[in-house]
DNA sequence: GCCCAAAAGCTAACTTCATTAGCCTACGAC
DNA sequence: GTCGTAGGCTAATGAAGTTAGCTTTTGGGC
């Protein structure tokens, strides 16, 4: 008969990656994932384990894509000029794939698949901070600090969680100067 | 033959919310809850129109137990005392109850249902920053800050998305003070 | 060019859920 | 006591994940 589909992982990733973002991580099925790539639901599991397996891939995906995207970023900056672009980074990312945040891991430490793309992506972090002389815990609190900040707002503009739009740029803006304050004084 | 369960839709949502407690949001199914509740699935459409809808009234009920909880805290207190206090007792609540805040709306006051208990919940912020003395959009981006800081720490420490809980403590404590200087800085 | 093992699909079947339809009966108001 | 309704039930449908087992494409070695 006629010539295969040619699936690979990375292509259902591919695919489960737009269903994301056209309709959301609930929308994410392996029947809906099938339809799209031409095949019967039941041939994805050549390429994936399981439907947990493959929301594990697409999260994978996302925190690569972000990770890639911040270090174009903040490369050739640093103090101030490097944390606010890497912070304005973020949140611009997670504005133009709204849908697809919901799919990023919060605990990528914890998986064995994303483990990894987290340590890279909090080293990113680090390195970003690195031209504070942040010792030891100082340097693991400024972190964590910053990514309470950007997820937390990206987490809540990204799913329409402010009452109005009105005026988030300005309230990034005070959260951004707000921890470079922070870092500043306690440096 | 025998007797009636008794249902009510707060009985049903009880029951809801012990499963989600329990076992996560994953675990919130309309079977799990009949079987819980002693009673036929179909059975529970008399008190619950669709399996959202009864997302939607946990989602409601924790927005409401918080707000009650915070509000205790926070009567009798003013200034940096008030929103410390505030800001503890919202992570002491998801700490106590670490599946349930993942079921908690991000966006209540887009729900018909929930919109009330979220404005409420608002207020109750705004009058904890009531002594500060912000007028207009500076009240509100306060007001934003503050959600984003609690909301974007308790939703890592709920998922267990901190590497490790070493220091989490100091990390909060961090948090607060800088919002507070940052509070102060701008008043 | 041919052969074959493995990879990539497929269909059939099962399970768990949500949801709807339609029936039956406990029970409170009168 | 009776009667309407609310609260429960069973049966049935449809979507989705998953497994088993079959078929066939396909690419590498001869």
């Amino acid at each position: 008969m006629a010539v295969r589909a040619g699936l690979t992982t990375a292509k259902v990733v591919d695919a489960a990656l737009e269903l994301v973002d056209e309709q959301g991580v609930e929308a994410l099925t392996l029947a809906a994932v099938a339809a799209r790539t031409g095949v019967a639901t039941p041939s994805l599991y050549k390429h994936v384990a399981s439907l947990g397996d493959l929301r594990g891939q697409v999260g994978l995906r996302v925190m690569q894509d972000m990770t890639a995207r911040l270090t174009e970023t903040v490369v050739g900056r640093s103090g101030d000029d490097a944390v606010s672009a890497l912070m304005h980074a973020y949140r611009a990312y997670v504005q133009e794939h709204p849908k697809r945040y919901a799919a990023a891991p919060m605990d990528p430490l914890h998986d064995e698949l994303q483990r990894a793309a987290g340590l890279k992506f909090m080293e990113l972090v680090l390195a970003t901070l690195r031209s504070y002389g942040l010792e030891g815990s100082d340097a693991i609190h400024a972190t964590r600090r910053l990514r309470v900040i950007v997820h937390g707002f990206a987490s809540i503009e990204s799913s329409g969680g402010f009452g109005l739009p009105e005026g988030l740029d300005d309230t990034y803006a005070q959260l951004v100067r707000m921890y470079l304050d922070d870092l500043r004084g306690q440096s």
